[in-house]
DNA sequence: GGCCATACTTACCTCTTGGTCTGTATCATA
DNA sequence: TATGATACAGACCAAGAGGTAAGTATGGCC
C-alpha cells in the first residue's frame, strides 16, 4: 500500500511538484510543523475542508513519506499526524515558493491578493494587514 | 484576457505551485532558460508533447508572466517564446525543488528512478544512461 | 440499551487537465 | 495552381482530483 506501482515522475523537479501540490498539502504541512495534530484539530484549523478530503491528503502525504500517522487505541479513537524528517525538510522549499509567490504577485500588481508568508495559517486576517513586517514566529532553527 | 477573473490562490506558496505545476511547464522553462525558442523547436526538444498541449502550456505561462511571446510577421509564421524576468527568477526555486526531489527519492530508495537536476533539459539522453530497462544511474552525494 | 465522540469509509458527482485528431490561415516557391 | 512549412484553433474524450452526503466501527458512560 506504500509506494508500489504508481510511480512518481522521473524529473526531480516534477517529482517534488507532484508530491507537494495537493489542494491542501502545503497548509497542512505548515500546521504540522508546529507539532503533531489530531485529525479533528486539523479540521478545526482548516474549516472548509471536509474530513474525507483531509484524510485523502494526509494519506497521500503519508505514502510519500511526508507525514507520520500514529494510532492510539483508545475509546474515542485518537490518531496523531506529524511531519516526518522529509516533511520538515520541505520547510525551506515551501518558504522559497512562498517568497516567489509574493514576488510574482508583486510583479503583477496583486500584492493585495496574497497573504504574508507566515500568516498563511490565518488567511482570514489578510483583509486588514497588507503585509505584516514584524517578524516573530520562529520554529526549529 | 490576461488575468482578470480567474484569480490565483491567496496563499503565496499555493499561488506559486499553481503557476508552476503544469504538466510540461517546468521542462519548458528549463529549455527557455537556454534562450528563446520557436514553437517547432520546443516541439523537437519535447517530443511526445502535442502541439496543442504545448501551446496551452505556453499560453498559460504567458498569462502568468513567465513567458514572452514574440510574433514575427513572416511567410512561414515565426513565433518566439522566451522567459521573462519572472520566468528567470524561477530558476533558483525550481533548482531547489529539483534538489528536494532527489533528496526525496534518496530517502525512499528510489534514486534510480530520477534523473540528475541538470540533465533535465536533455531527457532524450536517458536512453543511453539506462533507466528504463537497464541499470541505474547512481550518483552518490 | 441507547448515546456520544472520533476517525474513518463508501457512493456518487463535477470540473479541470491533458490528450487525440482534424481543420485552417499564410504566402513564397516549384 | 498546387505544395509545403509553420503556428495555430476547435471538437471531442478520458482520467483524476476534489467535493458532498451519508453510513460504519468502537467502547466507555448514563
Amino acid at each position: 500500500m506504500a509506494d508500489p506501482a504508481k510511480r512518481l515522475p522521473l524529473l526531480p523537479a516534477e517529482r517534488a511538484l507532484k508530491v507537494i501540490s495537493g489542494r491542501w498539502k502545503a497548509i497542512i504541512l505548515y500546521h504540522l510543523w508546529d507539532g503533531s495534530k489530531r485529525l479533528s484539530e486539523l479540521g478545526r484549523l482548516l474549516p472548509g475542508v471536509s474530513q474525507k478530503v483531509m484524510i485523502q491528503q494526509l494519506r497521500e502525504m503519508e505514502e510519500h513519506g511526508l507525514v507520520n500517522r500514529e494510532v492510539f487505541r483508545q475509546v474515542p479513537p485518537r490518531v496523531e499526524y506529524s511531519a516526518t524528517e522529509l516533511g520538515l525538510s520541505l520547510e525551506p522549499v515551501l518558504l522559497a515558493l512562498c517568497d516567489w509567490g509574493r514576488h510574482h504577485a508583486e510583479e503583477l500588481d496583486e500584492l493585495d491578493r496574497v497573504t504574508d508568508c507566515r500568516t498563511s495559517r490565518r488567511p482570514s486576517l489578510l483583509k486588514h494587514s497588507s503585509l505584516s513586517s514584524g517578524e516573530s514566529l520562529h520554529r526549529r532553527s
